[in-house]
DNA sequence: TGTACATCAGTGAACGCGCGTTCACTGATGTAC
DNA sequence: TGTACATCAGTGAACGCGCGTTCACTGATGTAC
């Protein structure tokens, strides 16, 4: 006979025993699924594999997700959560008013969590999974919250005066039809769009600096990446005129 | 009864009837496997499928390629080919001393082609594909060989003196430990390591934004990614200086 | 030109594997009185 | 506190599918004399 914990506690979190433990099994089976992920490629996910390791039988995994589709669409979710924490993270770790470090800071933060997290980041910014697609009402604003937070740095040193962009810029950002962000999120200022596509091409330049050093395409040829990156971001700050 | 043709006229071409033959068949399998990865995703590339798309039985297939891995290779190998064909006609279309205007016509050349053909642009730059593993000796000169088109470019405005980099520059691009790439190929010059850092940075940037508009993520904010995309070029072109 | 032989493309059967998903079920856990 | 009932996690068997790869083979094509 096992023990009948009465469930006075979790109830207190306000949530049954049974629901606590099915949420810890569900993040077990994302865990699992991660490290799958990491082992035999980000398009290679089975629902009977990860069964296998969890000792449980494939069919067990259907009382947690209806389906592999499922499952997918919660690892993409939680991948984008934990990139744009990392992203505030960063962004909070600088005082306010610093508006370079705390721009320095979000962009070095991006770097690291995708090399730290290469699998998560393949799921949100690589090659889609064959015969699955994210329900878009889903990825779009967790895609933008992400980079809302970057874009709240520049804004804010914007607003401030902290920047000076070339004068050519709001004539350029005029012409490539910028759509408005439906709602940010994680801060409170609206975004104008000299913001959005300075952020835009920002983000661009960073990005694909990751995505080739993800893959290993930048290794041959250069040796310090490390080095590069920083000084990518340093050439950014100054491009926007963002006063140290 | 078949006909007998003389094997003459293909003797002429160097290989007989036969061997004709079998490069036409490998082209073929070449061709379906590319369609099927437009239909399924890069990651699902099933000998078993290209053979029932040609009529064959599948070992049928064997006596064209070794094995699966074999075909992912040939894909592969003719995508880092055929990109840099497109490259380097792109420079070939401009005046030999027109160096903006060849290196703009070089990147535009870039984008057209991966949006093009999405499918091989992933699978020499997107997620590996699971349970194959590209041979080095392979991929990386072929890697160089597209670059080195823009490196030639580059390499050439700046011999010429139409080039004027920022001052702080040759300091930065000793501190990332460029290695010198073993040999280029597709041009003479050698490539000075200002260069080779200047157009890292400048493929990273433009790499960025296909990637981000491959996998739909610049859609959402931007309307016009042409536009976006030319006027990136731009201000590449201007941070480096390049005379038009 | 015809004949004898060698080459080689493609077949059909088979192997062993993994997959997602359904279903009726058992047995443990939780709940109400 | 004990009892009766409802809930629900997990099982085992099964379905139908697709995959890469091997093997011994047939029959057409090419080659040498």
């Amino acid at each position: 006979m096992k023990i009948h914990n009465p469930p006075i506690q979790a109830e207190l979190a306000g949530m049954t025993r049974r629901e606590r433990i099915r949420g810890e099994i569900r993040d077990e089976i994302k865990a699992i699924a991660r490290q799958q992920m990491a082992e035999q490629g980000t398009a290679s996910l089975s629902l009977t594999a990860i069964a296998r390791r969890m000792e449980l039988t494939p069919p067990a995994l259907y009382r947690y997700y209806p389906d592999r589709d499922a499952l997918v669409t919660a690892l993409i979710v939680d991948a984008f959560d934990a990139l744009a924490v990392a992203l505030a993270d960063a962004a909070a770790s600088q005082p306010i008013d610093q508006y370079a470090a705390r721009l320095e800071s979000v962009l070095l933060a991006y770097r690291s969590w995708a090399l730290a997290n290469p699998f998560d980041f393949q799921l949100i910014y690589g090659n889609p999974i064959p015969g699955y697609h994210a329900p878009v009402e889903l990825t779009v604003p967790a895609v933008q919250r992400g980079a809302s937070v970057i874009m709240g740095v520049l804004q804010a040193a914007y607003t401030a005066g902290a920047m000076h962009l070339p004068e050519e810029l709001p004539a350029i950002a005029e012409s490539v039809e910028l759509r408005a962000s439906p709602e940010s999120g994680m801060h409170n200022q609206a975004i104008s769009p000299l913001i959005t596509y300075v952020c835009m091409t920002g983000w661009a330049h960073i990005h694909g600096i990751i995505m080739l050093e993800l893959f290993n395409h930048l290794q041959p040829t250069i040796g310090n990446i490390d080095a590069f990156y920083r000084h990518e971001i340093c050439s950014l700050i100054q491009h926007m005129g963002l006063s140290r």
